[in-house]
DNA sequence: ACCGTAACACTAACGGTTAGGTTTAAAAAA
DNA sequence: TTTTTTAAACCTAACCGTTAGTGTTACGGT
């Protein structure tokens, strides 16, 4: 059909960059709060319905560039050496994830979204959402295969370690502990 | 100060019932998105700013009766008889509660929240609200102490055991085989 | 009988979100 | 090139949840 060839293509690109960065920046100058679709509309000069356009809500605006984080989940899966057992490879992108939420680029947002509830409840639910295409990609790849149910049960277990390291006093230590009890659990359903 | 005696309380509890009542069967009437609060004032016959001083939300109307579940939760764990592991205790207390969902009374309720998204995730941030209080509870009452993480762990996977049983094909069997994984879990914590 | 106050009402607005219909400019067709 | 089509962006105006401000009523304590 199209082949995605262009200027249009650029130019579209080019707002949804220029919409999200100036959001991020209003919101973490002034508070995402005090700052209204309206105001972000503004100063990107462009119209409010443009912002729509792009981005589902406002919410979606700080969250922008989060499609990797489901990604970089299943991948820790798929893409992990052949015969690596499943949980190390888990534990390790589930660190490195939780290290990048420390970055000192990435640190301010985090400390926004847990300063507001809209945005806590929105990570929450795309942090469901994930676990979900988690647990397909667990089970898709498993020698031995497991129920559905431990698939799941797994994949949550797995994005919990995320969400109780991100705001634990020793991120690092919590993702440890927390990874030594998924792998009791994950043992627990070994098909005798 | 003042003795709750009286006709003024038995108005309030009365126009709260009313609302809520009127509310509910609206939404499972023409649908939870289809109502606005404004028909739901207007068939309650009181003012859209009263529905809001008597529910801190549209969602709140829809979980009016919702303070039972963390109750339920922490005393499972305070009140099991002496002695009695703790795992188990959660387990018959989830099982009893994903059986409650199930009811010809409550099931609709649990279908329209299923199918909103606000009302999901209105739901999911309360379960996370519900086990940081039970991880305390859980906290508070442990014979040889554990970690303030592997006590957050441990709520969190009886949360997602609800959850995930509650949207299961077999939501008996989906219980059972959870907490057969998180009973591992915990063994795992063991102070050696 | 009186006063304080809790419950409710009314109006008007704010902020996120969407619908309707128009303009602009890129891409494809002629 | 010229024409036609299409998709991005615009504007206006509204809808809906929610809240603030300001009464008004009637209950309860004195």
């Amino acid at each position: 059909m199209t082949e995605p060839s262009g200027r249009r293509e650029r130019k579209k690109a080019a707002t949804r960059r220029k919409i999200a960065d100036t959001a991020l920046r209003l919101f973490l100058e002034h508070g995402y709060d005090a700052v209204g679709i309206r105001d972000v509309a503004a100063e990107a000069d462009v119209a409010v319905t443009t912002v729509f356009s792009h981005f589902a809500s406002k919410e979606a605006l700080v969250f922008e560039q989060d499609g990797s984080f489901e990604q970089r989940l299943t991948r820790a899966v798929t893409d992990r050496a052949p015969h690596e057992p499943l949980i190390p490879a888990l534990h390790r992108e589930i660190e490195a994830l939780v290290r990048h939420c420390l970055t000192d680029e990435a640190a301010p947002v985090w400390r926004m979204v847990d300063a507001s509830p809209a945005l806590r409840a929105h990570e929450e639910s795309t942090m469901l959402r994930h676990a979900e295409s988690l647990a397909t990609a667990i089970a898709a790849d498993l020698d031995p295969p497991r129920t559905a149910t431990a698939c799941r049960t797994l994949a949550r277990f797995v994005v919990d370690a995320y969400a109780l390291a991100r705001d634990a006093d020793d991120p690092q230590a919590t993702v440890d502990e927390v990874f030594h009890m998924i792998e009791a659990a994950w043992e627990a359903t070994r098909p005798s």
